[in-house]
Order: C-alpha cells, then structure tokens, then sequence
RNA sequence: GGGCCCGUGGUCUAGCUUGGCUAGGAUGCUGGCCUUGGGAGCCAGUGGUCCCGGGUUCAAAUCCCGGCGGGCCCA
C-alpha cells in the first residue's frame, strides 16, 4: 500500500471539532440548516440515505425480537398529557401546544408529542383484555418534538428531532426487566457492531431518570473532544403508568392484573451525529460499509490518445460484477478531473474507491483504495472481489475497534477529586468514582470539577467498597463521571 | 441560564468604524476551447427583497431600536 502527501480540505477534527463539524454537515451534504426555524433542520437526500440505512438496521433487530411496527398520532390531547403526574412535570417546560385550527380556538389544546407514551397508552388499555395479549411489543420510528431551552445544534439538540420507540407490555416484572436487556442488544448489535459507535451501558441514578420510570438505563457514547452523548434509553416503567391508563390484563387465574411496561428510545439524530464526529477525519466523513449509500465509486482515469471507451467498458465491467454480488456501485462518468472526484467522494465518506485508467486497462488490474486508512493498492483483476470481501469486513471493525480503544482508553477509576483533576489534565474524560447517591453529592461533584456529571452505575459491572467521592460515606456503588453534551 | 460574534447573487465573502460611485471578489451554474493518476487553465454568459420591521437622514448594506435566524465560549 502506498500513500501520499495530499491537501486536506477541513479544520484538524481534534483541535477545532466544531467548526469541522459545521463544515462537514454542510460540504458532505448531511442537513441544511437554513430552513428558519430554531432547532428544526432539513436532511438533505445523502444525509437521509444513510439516515434510512440505520433506521433499517434497527428496525430488522427490532423485528427479529418480536417487535411490529406501529404509527400513532403526532397529537396529544391535553388531557392525556397530563395523565401521569411525574411524566408531565418532567415535560411541562417543553411542550409545543397547537391552540387554535383555521379561525377557531382548540376546546382542548393538542400537544406535538414530545413523547408517546400518553398516546399509545390510552389505545394500548383497549387492546390489551387477556395474558394471551401478552407481551405486546411496537415500535414507531418519527420525530418528535420538544422545546429545548438549551442551546440547538444540528442533530445533536434539535426541537424536532428523528427516533425510534418501542413500548411494550409484560405479564411480570422479570419479563419486563428482560426486555431491558434486549434492548441493549440490540443496541449493542447495530450500535457497536455495524456502525463502530461503541458506548457504555449504565443505569442512571434516581435523580436523572425519566420522568415517570422506575429504572433508566442508557447509552452513553463518547464524542472526540471527550464529552458524551446519551444515544439511547431504556426504561422500565412498572406499573405506573398501566395504572393511570388503565393496562391491565385477565390473568390465567382469574384476576385482573395491570401491564409492567418499558419504553426504549434509540436517538437517530444522535446517532448520525456520533458516526459523523466519531469516524470522521479531516477529509470529512467515513462510513462503515454496510451503511453506506454508495459502498464502491469507479473513478475512470482517461488519457489524451487513449481511447476512452475501453477504460468505460473496463468499469462497467467491474461496476456489473459487484452490482451482481450485491454492491452498491457506481462509475462516474463525468467530466470532472479525477482529482476533484476523488476529494468528493472523500467528503461523503464512500469506503472504498476503485481507480481506473490506461494502465489498470493495459494490465488486467485495478487499483483500490480503502477511504478509512486512506491506503491505495494494486491488485490483479480476477482478486477483487475477494479483496472487496476481505474489505468490507475490515473496514468496519477497523472503525470499530478505533472507537472502542479511545473509549476504553479514556476511563479511569479515581478516588478523590485531585486525582479526577491530574488524570483530567492528562486527557482522561470518563472517571469511575464511588458515588452515595445523593442528588446533592452530584451537584457540587459537577461544581467542583468544571463540569462532570454524575451518569450512572455500569450494568453489570462489578463493584467493591470504597468512599463517597464527595462526601466520604461508605458505599459499593461505582458511577461514572463525564462532562456531557 | 450568562457572555461574545455574525446575517450581502446558489455558496463563501469585501464594503459597515467615518452614510453618498453601476454593491467588489472568489466559488458555483450555462456555453465553448483545452485537459484529466489528489480540488487544472482560458474565454464568454448567468445570477442580488444587502435577514425582517420600524426609526434617524436630502440620502441607509452602513447609524439607532425591536424581532427572527445562525455560530462560538462559559455555567
């Protein structure tokens, strides 16, 4: 493999990362954020593409545990909203209210959904009568809508922003409990291992649950400047809320008994913004193989007194054979100059790259080059496409197992908050410390260190004694530290 | 939540402090010539509600007030 010197087209990622976002989003055309509108964004078509292929990664997961796909109302009704007390508070500030329709005032104001839950549930009572109902297992995958006070960002805080929820319904705690760890599974298996996006796995503390759950559980990635970013969440919800929307189920002995439900939120936005900053490098965007819209682009390379023809019909050739093993695949046959293809198809993080020109045509070979290393190699004909399998693979877990390393690299277990400010200032960004649980011990840890935030316990990680961080109380409770988005 | 910066053809931007010329440039786009192994070059053409509203003024992209939108930093 050979490689060059080459001009790179964007600011150093690790020095300037959001100005090299910005001008990714907008070079590889991802969204276009002009629409006028704060916190709502528009995915351009190379942006949903990709949007589309990791919406159908999940969905395939979710319908491979049992899982059927749904589509409820954008409107909550008020006085649905306000069902579940806990739930409302926790979305009160947040909520877009639709109050009037043509010249008329709404009797009852509509909420756009911030969240489904009161929408699916008052249906869900009506369809759930018997334990042969059970379990009930929906997804949908819509945006939804809150109204962030924070500062937006495009795709990482939007006020409409893309996910997918799946809310069901159990006989028992323990199943419900089970669906927990299913959900991350799934995570684990479209996250992690198709789209290289590692993250860590904790049960968030009482404090940070969500708003009406009796357990949180979330995904926490890690972005390259060191902060992380909630991808995803599952909650166990008890019985709380089949008791205020009335789920309950004929039992097989006779009794009348409520749902115990989970909700699980996989956050698309995020998800695409985490592939972006993750994977990306200062020529712009690398995508895993298997999301790409476009997996291999042939670049003929023509040459004054030879004739261009042969070298098209050369890629079409390739471009056919690939086509037939199931590639996504094209020529481009334009008449821009090889180079200016080449820094295009960089920015939009195309895995991998075939060049043909006078002398690939001449020798029965083609030259390949692989976007994530940015290596190029020559290679005989009849090889490619056991060079192009052998890449797909590699390609991915290459990205995959980079991610995974800066993660793992960066945690630390600390004892006190000198140590948590040394191993700071020497590039560590995720601590596990001993924590008591207390709301206030969180709150001056996040005052005290600049910023890190209480994110929870592992699951099922090991624990073993030690001391409150911040108040010194005995406790076998080990928690996360990082500063989040 | 606090602070700072910004808004000009499709895109990026000069001009704004010190009000006054046909709003200048780059890029893109269209046509042509020439070229093509990491963003080529030349010629011609195309393209503007200077974010919106109000005010000051003989005169506003420029000054003032308000709004909308975008970005950055801090909590």
């Amino acid at each position: 493999m050979t490689e060059r010197d080459i001009e790179e087209s964007l600011p150093d990622k690790e020095k300037n990362l959001s100005e090299w976002y910005s001008m990714v989003l907008e070079k590889a055309e991802i969204v276009d954020i002009r629409y006028g509108v704060k916190g709502f964004i528009v995915y351009m078509p190379y942006g949903m593409e990709i949007m589309k292929n990791i919406i159908r990664l999940f969905e395939s997961e979710l319908e491979k545990t049992g899982h059927r796909p749904v589509l409820f109302p954008v409107v909550i009704p008020e006085s649905n909203l306000r069902k579940e007390e806990e739930h409302v508070k926790g979305f009160a500030g947040q909520v877009f209210w639709i109050t009037h329709a043509g010249y008329s005032k709404l009797e009852e104001k509509l909420a756009l959904r911030p969240t489904s839950e009161t929408a699916m549930y008052p249906i869900y009572s009506l369809w759930i009568k018997s334990y042969k109902d059970l379990p009930l297992k929906a997804y949908q995958t819509v945006a939804v809508y809150r109204y962030e006070t924070k500062a937006t960002r495009p795709l990482l805080r939007g006020r409409e922003f893309l996910w997918i929820e799946a809310h069901n319904v159990f006989r028992s705690r323990e199943e419900a409990y089970k669906q927990t760890l299913e959900d991350a599974d799934i995570f684990k298996r479209v996250s992690y291992e198709k789209l290289g996006i590692p993250f860590i796995h904790v049960k968030r503390e009482e404090f940070d649950k969500f708003p009406g759950a009796e357990d949180t559980f979330a995904f926490d990635t890690l972005m390259p400047d060191g902060r992380v970013l909630q991808i995803g969440t599952t909650h166990y919800l008890g019985t709380k809320f089949s008791k205020v929307f009335d789920i309950k189920f004929h039992d097989v002995d006779g009794k009348y008994r409520y749902g115990h439900q989970t909700c699980y939120g996989i956050g698309l936005s995020r998800i695409l913004a985490s592939l972006i900053m993750i994977h990306g490098d200062s020529y712009g965007m690398v995508l895993p193989f298997d999301i790409a819209p476009l997996q291999i682009i042939i670049i003929p390379i023509p040459k004054t007194g030879y004739d261009l023809n042969k070298i098209f019909e050369y890629c079409d050739d390739i471009q056919r054979e690939l086509i037939d093993k199931g590639y996504k695949v094209k020529v481009d046959k334009s008449e821009k100059t090889p180079g200016e293809k080449y820094y295009y198809y960089d920015m939009r993080g195309i895995p991998i790259r075939i060049e043909v020109g006078p002398f690939e045509v001449d020798n029965r070979r083609v030259t390949l080059f692989r976007r994530d290393l940015r290596m190029r190699v020559t290679i005989p004909r009849e090889d490619l496409f056991n060079k192009i399998e052998r890449l797909r693979v590699d390609i991915t877990e290459n990205l995959r197992r980079k991610a995974e390393d800066k993660i793992k690299n960066t945690i630390k277990y600390v004892s006190n908050l000198d140590e948590l400010k040394k191993y700071s200032e020497e590039g560590f960004s995720i601590f596990k410390v001993h924590f008591c649980g207390n709301e206030e011990c969180a709150e001056r840890i996040k005052n005290e260190t600049g910023g890190f935030e209480v994110r929870g316990s592992g699951v099922s990680e090991d624990g073993f004694n030690g001391e409150c961080i911040m108040c010194g109380k005995e406790t076998s409770k080990i928690v996360y530290l990082a500063k989040a988005y």
